[in-house]
DNA sequence: CTGAAAGCGCTTACAG
DNA sequence: CTGAAAGCGCTTACAG
């Protein structure tokens, strides 16, 4: 960009009485393997770069070597979140330490808006990532034709969390919710609750997936009955606190929420009863509320790793660019722990069958 | 990097029956000037763009003489920092709105830590910056050779913050302290002080000058007198309580600290003497706390426009790149309005000449 | 060990 | 309006 002409490796070669050839070996190391170039040489072109102050122009470089050297980075939202305890913002931190870690320098794709304000992967069908070698990928409200046809064009990308396409599993870093979900039906199980409700939300992706098949798995291992019977899922209109009643009339002790919302709703509605958790419940959320290790309410939650899976993203994006030899598996799962929180108790051990007795209502 | 060959200029010229140029021209929109390229052809080499999915080539654009269109940001702290208030977050938030605004991506520069883990600009004199057209810098802690080698190289850049080399005032974006200084000392004198002490930090740059010369500016617009007796500069240890006793013994009923550091070390002093604000004297600071138009502690403050002053970093950086001959000036400057906060009260009818009252001792 | 040459994909004068 | 061609600065086979 300098106005005064570089000083290009033609310059240095010249000077140095070598050919170009020889002044681009000595400037890569490329010096000791096959190619043998005598110390002289080597002396006599790098005091003329020293000299003429050559710097390597990137972009021939990279014309010429074929890559960029740009690892992408794609957000359906802002990657500076406004808001603070923004969910995806921990990602992003991982993914900056890990890059600097590494030597890579980030795209950040905030140049692709469609005409109704959203971020777009695809343009008129041009993949708009392609000045990257390749990509991290996350926001939990991606369109599955775009990753379709990232796919197709075989463009290298990394999702943050689990997806699939087609029943294939796309390269991905993701926590283990079902891992999680089924500790969390143990840990409640080990408490004496046999009747654990399941909440979920009407989202249908590979994460809610996940979380329920580890309900029931949790269910399954710890010999609780009917646990199908037991999952409900969630309309706009949330629980109601008749809900509630209904369900722990029935003699359900604990509720898995399948996030932080969920459980907020349910317990501001049990709230109103009043039902209070643990007393009265034990409840649960399969999400995290923003702040690492910190439970909301005390609910109990997980930690989901966040700055970590940012991190493993780009070590398995630059693994698949740049050594695709060395990969054993583009799936990374990584475990994610409970935070016990203070809503988890014993079961009670007067199940509240038909009715509600009078000192739950009258107390508080 | 897609496995199958990238489509290029020349695959599209082939498919659509023109030449390499022309598609060039179609695509870089310069169809409206001097150059007149028919409908139909345009339309048809659009087509083919669509159809083979292509997009430019960065390198050979950027080698052709062409552009990136790339603007790079570099901080010499993390991009994504951990802890949540990080003074500079908001310029961030500025930076991706106003970008994604005008629809460029940006390119962080996380790549290029030095051995001793900073970052650099300048690693074995080439500019590692050259990937992006121009970029974004911000940080307080910036190494002035390296933005001297910027200059040299002609590279355009746009600070945060005003910066100057060598008295030349190189593009920046930056609050006007000085204002904000004159307009806090303005407010102080209208309350009644008369002997205002400016505590600065050791840290000598462009910010420091700015808000110690609003400071001696506001004084002598007021007809404060003896401006300069009462600047003192703080050392490591803080300004111990005797410091603030013998001041105010001296007289001095108002305090302007430099930043919230001192004003907080200062509070805190104070507290144990006990004195405090607004009551026994008032105090205000040069900075901000973090959330924007939040106080701590009560102080008075500054709105620093950080997210604002990002946005147009943005804009100029992007006229300087693009459009050199519409800018009139590349030192931009925001107003920095005051936050009232709490600590700023009527001057103390009563003096404390020599000695502090019993009463102030016992107090609280 | 070293040189001559092709080519990466684009832009931009320069001719028609 | 459109095409043929040079050239940006580098890397990398390919010959010697």
């Amino acid at each position: 960009m300098s106005k005064k002409r570089r000083p290009t490796q033609a310059d240095i070669a010249e000077a140095s009485g070598v050919s170009p050839a020889v002044v681009s070996l000595v400037i890569n190391g490329r010096t000791n393997g096959k190619i043998r170039i005598s110390e002289v040489t080597q002396k006599r072109v790098l005091a003329a770069i020293s000299e003429f102050g050559y710097t390597p122009n990137l972009a021939a470089r990279q014309l010429a070597g074929g890559r960029s050297g740009l690892l992408g980075v794609f957000t359906y939202e802002p990657v500076f979140p406004v808001h603070e305890n923004n969910f995806y913002y921990p990602f992003l931190v991982g993914i900056e330490e890990q890059a600097e870690n590494l030597g890579f320098n980030l795209l950040l794709f905030t140049g692709s808006r469609n005409g109704t304000g959203q971020r777009r992967i695809i343009r008129d069908g041009i993949n708009l990532l392609q000045t990257a070698d390749g990509a991290i990928l996350l926001g939990g409200n991606e369109d599955r034709e775009e990753l379709a046809h990232l796919v197709s064009d075989q463009f290298p990308f990394v999702f943050v969390g689990r997806r699939e396409i087609n029943g294939q599993p796309l390269a991905y870093v993701a926590a283990d919710y079902t891992r999680a979900a089924i500790a969390m039906v143990e840990h409640m199980a080990w408490h004496g609750h046999t009747r654990i409700m399941y909440i979920r939300g009407p989202l249908e992706n590979e994460s809610a997936a996940d979380r329920e098949l580890g309900y029931r798995e949790g269910c399954r291992i710890s010999g609780l009955p009917d646990s199908a019977e037991r999952i409900t899922c969630l309309t706009d209109n949330g629980p109601t606190g008749e809900d509630i009643q209904h369900w722990i009339r029935a003699g359900v002790t604990a509720f898995i929420a399948e996030n932080m919302p969920i459980a907020n709703a349910l317990l501001e509605q049990a709230d109103s009863i009043p039902l209070l958790a643990p007393e009265h419940f034990s409840i649960g959320a399969l999400g995290n509320t923003g702040d690492p290790g910190e439970a909301f309410r005390g609910v109990m939650t997980l930690d989901i790793p966040r700055r970590e899976m940012g991190a493993r993203a780009v070590d398995l994006l630059t693994a698949i660019l740049y050594a695709p030899h060395s990969i054993e598996c583009s799936q990374v799962t990584l475990p994610c722990p409970l935070v016990p929180g203070t809503t988890v108790g014993d079961a009670p051990l007067h199940q509240f069958a038909g009715s509600l007795p009078e000192t739950l209502a009258n107390k508080r």
